[in-house]
DNA sequence: ATAATGTCTATTAAAGCAATAGGGTTTATG
DNA sequence: CATAAACCCTATTGCTTTAATAGACATTAT
């Protein structure tokens, strides 16, 4: 899985929609210049938002798109997996069909690869809109885990040895 | 993060390698037809592990290669940042300051980010060689989550409502 | 000597990605 | 009902990455 600069500006833009949520229809211009993202590219984007049926859009005059459901009832994966696909970390299930079709051993990786799979979409899966948004929809399922609870929100960046070049 | 079809060929040669660790150098060719591989490429792959000190080499006839290290201290994590770069599902870290440096919001997200790529990494570099490739070096650290323990290895691919065309 | 094998650099074809272009359709409003 | 403001939609472009191949070179066992 990887989140393409076009997931992340999906991601920026349901963020600006969260922002507004229950300010009526915001237009794509307004969301272009708020989160400085190229305005034609997401006007692309936001129509697929809106056949996915996550916005909906008012056409005309004093049209513009807005959030179908409340923040926390929109879950990062579905954004990620709509713009940039499958969470999986691997490409097309094409050369992975050829693995599992393989010995035990070659299963025993292709499992791996599902547990990372797995644990990925654990974390987009719980995390909604409304968890980012600090100022949005009432939150009635604001779980982020304990654990990060304060971490979250914080800088924290570079906390232990994880961001010593290896990642990011 | 993604693992490139290249990464996946790194990780089979690499399991192959473990299969057959101990039992002097392999050449290219055999790693290549035992794995079904494109053997020019494949070359090109073994270099890369070699120069990152993982394999080791032997030149002229009956050269070949094979692991520099046991199959239980060699991690997935290792091959994979090495043929496909880092582990964070995201891009390029320049896309990513720019959320850094931006709001709390923003901050929010990346730290969601972060989370994922620590949740990939703890299984990757928990896993080894000798995990997956079962006949393979007497392992020390055959430490998969008892959880899956079982599932690790068995086919059960298709289980619950996951796999349900959403991943894979 | 020579055949077998790894080393290295270059090239190419195809695919994917980010972005732009431009005309079409709908709607509020005076 | 005319017009301007917006979304809708398709196509195209340039760029980068990826997968793979080609071919000459260097080393070593026999």
């Amino acid at each position: 899985m990887k989140i393409s600069q076009k997931g992340l500006y999906a991601l920026q833009a349901m963020m600006m929609l969260a922002r507004h949520y229950n300010q009526g229809a915001i237009r794509i211009r307004d969301v272009a210049y708020e989160e400085g993202l190229p305005e034609k590219f997401l006007e692309l984007i936001l129509l697929e938002l809106k056949n996915a049926r996550i916005v909906e859009s008012a056409r005309g005059a004093k049209g513009g798109y807005q959030l179908r459901r409340p923040p926390n009832e929109i879950h990062l994966s579905e954004i990620i997996r709509l713009i940039d696909g499958p969470l999986a970390p691997f490409g097309d299930a094409e050369q992975l069909r050829s693995l599992i079709d393989h010995d035990a051993e070659h299963r025993a990786l292709y499992q791996v690869f599902l547990d990372v799979r797995d644990a990925a979409a654990k974390i987009l899966e719980h995390t909604t809109l409304a968890d980012i948004v600090s100022g949005a929809g009432s939150s009635k399922s604001s779980k982020r885990k304990k654990k990060n609870d304060q971490a979250s929100v914080l800088p924290m960046v570079v906390h232990g040895h994880v961001n010593k070049g290896k990642d990011e």
